[in-house]
DNA sequence: CTGAAAGCGCTAACAA
DNA sequence: TTGTTAGCGCTTTCAG
């Protein structure tokens, strides 16, 4: 089997104490053993078990992450930031997808646990549920207790470190930017009605809608899922129910990229006929074409700075990181057609 | 502190046997006895330390997955299907960006190694280098040594398991498309030179040049690095040097997509001036305007097979499994102008 | 500078 | 059915 530090310590001649000594250079060791140890440690490709060790010191140097779906790119983007991070500090990262499950989250979060992980770093929004939030809490709280951090990069519905963008900021200011475009009729193609992310875009749409004096229309707005197919067939519900409308301003990019395929197949140009924005500013957004308007949401920082509050100590006090959306114009808005 | 078993144990009047029986589920325990356990489980929150269980059984739960980076969609659905896998197996998935740095990744696989990972999945081309090779051949030894599996996803230059797609037939097929067409001079954007995958694609494009009788110019082949940025200076390179084209193959979808924004912005037209050809249907495909052409890789089944032949047995013989790719026609090619 | 020995939290014989 | 006990592989006092 697998050789271990007895191993090592009898080939080179010396204690275990000695090899470990070697290996976490931490302490003198007279530089002839130290050579005879590492040889040793060479000719049996000895690498020190990091279970025992986690056991002694009760730090395993890995970090936990739960989000939807790695291969979305928002997540994708997030998870780079915090990958760039773990490599600077030589740390391993456990990525869950929890496909916005709150038990297979809640589930998750005990499996890291288990782990020991150094911290948990949950993204994207939260799940709008009293139990799932109780449950949610009752696991920070053990998270507390056993000395490791949890970092919310996204959201901030518990006590503890946060990474927030400004999502309703950037949502009002993209609907400003299409009614300072002279668009009236703003159809709004939402994520799932129970998250958190959900709910704070559209506040934003509604914000900017109330401060303009234009009243909102219920019909005006569809329900997606944050996917191309969601913000595909929320577009196609809208064209089917006959509302009009002048512009779509969808709660993330990859639904108004759905969108933008949808109104292509019905004959309609964008945006001579209809504008389109996204939220997120996803690689895609600048690659469809036309090249998307949208929100852009800082997701590799939101991941560097979630990691880095993950690696303080876990005694440090928590901290909320808020960080700013910005308005990105491109060519998938223009003035309403002039019917 | 954290709650351990013998304040389990303590709590519900038993001993540290019979909470470990009761969370195991695996040995007669009275239900009375059961209930106290769980009661005294929920009470304290505790959740067993995955360590001090890894070490007993020197099995950790856990599947490490090397690869080039998360956020390159190629990956990010390979991933997609490992993680499909990890969740209904009750699997946790480290994952480890290697940037196709050699040293990294065998710094990944010894930190994986010393985490006593059930296995490690390395996706995507191995680098062409010997010393390199000689390494990760070693590693591979302690691997096995250490009962857990290696499995090879994307590539097969070591004795162990293996999905790999029909790269050099993809590439053929696709190039023959291309002549079949009418395209004789067809340009082709590389990957990194010294990555096996760039090879096994190119020689899928001499191939089919040559049982077409069409002799290959080394001036059409320009280097990317499978990235946007690189297939965009790849194309703005073959434009600045002047030679003729009438196609472009690209050796994979990003690379396309940045030919594509180079042909945009230099005024040509495609497909009617240049038509352009990308490789593994990443969704990003069929969302460019126009949608590529391109050959299917079957990333997410990619993923499954490989987590699948990493959970087998550790003593299971090596397998070796091919998985075919298919032309998917869209509208970036059509027959070159008549000029 | 080096070794002996205790013990991290758990499971798996072995007893009872 | 339940308890006792011996480690898994390592780090860390404490001696020397």
């Amino acid at each position: 089997m697998t050789a271990n530090i007895t191993d090592v310590a009898r080939r080179a001649g010396v204690s275990t104490a000695t090899v470990s000594r070697v290996l976490n250079r931490n302490y003198p060791v007279s530089e002839g053993v130290r050579q005879r140890v590492m040889v040793a440690v060479r000719e049996l490709g000895y690498v020190a078990n990091a279970h025992a060790r986690a056991l002694l010191t009760s730090t395993s140097g890995t970090v936990g992450v739960i989000l939807h779906d790695v291969s979305d790119p928002y997540f994708a983007e997030i998870v780079r930031g915090i990958q760039e991070v773990a490599a600077l500090e030589d740390r391993l990262v456990v990525i869950c997808n929890s496909l916005r499950e709150p038990q297979r989250e809640i589930t998750y979060i005990e499996m890291l646990r288990a782990h020991r992980v150094d911290a948990i770093i949950m993204a994207g929004g939260h799940i709008l549920d009293d139990r799932y939030l109780a449950a949610l809490r009752e696991q920070a709280l053990q998270l507390d207790a056993q000395g490791s951090r949890l970092v919310l990069c996204g959201r901030h519905p518990v006590r503890a470190d946060a990474v927030v963008p400004d999502n309703t900021a950037g949502g009002a200011r993209l609907v400003r930017h299409l009614l300072e475009r002279g668009h009236r009729r703003i159809a709004y193609v939402a994520g799932p009605p129970n998250l958190s992310t959900t709910q704070d875009r559209l506040e934003g749409y509604l914000d900017a809608l109330a401060s303009s004096g234009v009243a909102p229309d219920p019909s005006l707005i569809a329900i997606g899922d944050f996917t191309r197919e969601g913000g595909y067939q929320a577009a196609a519900g809208l064209l089917a129910a006959g509302v009009a409308f002048t512009a779509v301003s969808a709660a993330n990019d990859l639904a108004a990229v759905g969108v933008l395929a949808c109104l292509r197949d019905r004959g309609l140009r964008v945006p001579a006929d209809v504008s389109v924005a996204g939220f997120d500013d996803v690689p895609v957004a600048r690659d469809v074409t036309p090249a998307l308007t949208t929100v852009r949401v800082p997701m590799v920082e939101m991941g560097r700075r979630s990691m880095r509050l993950a690696l303080r100590d876990p005694n440090a006090p928590h901290e909320l990181v808020r960080l700013h959306t910005e308005l990105v114009e491109r060519q998938s808005v223009a003035a309403p057609p002039t019917a």
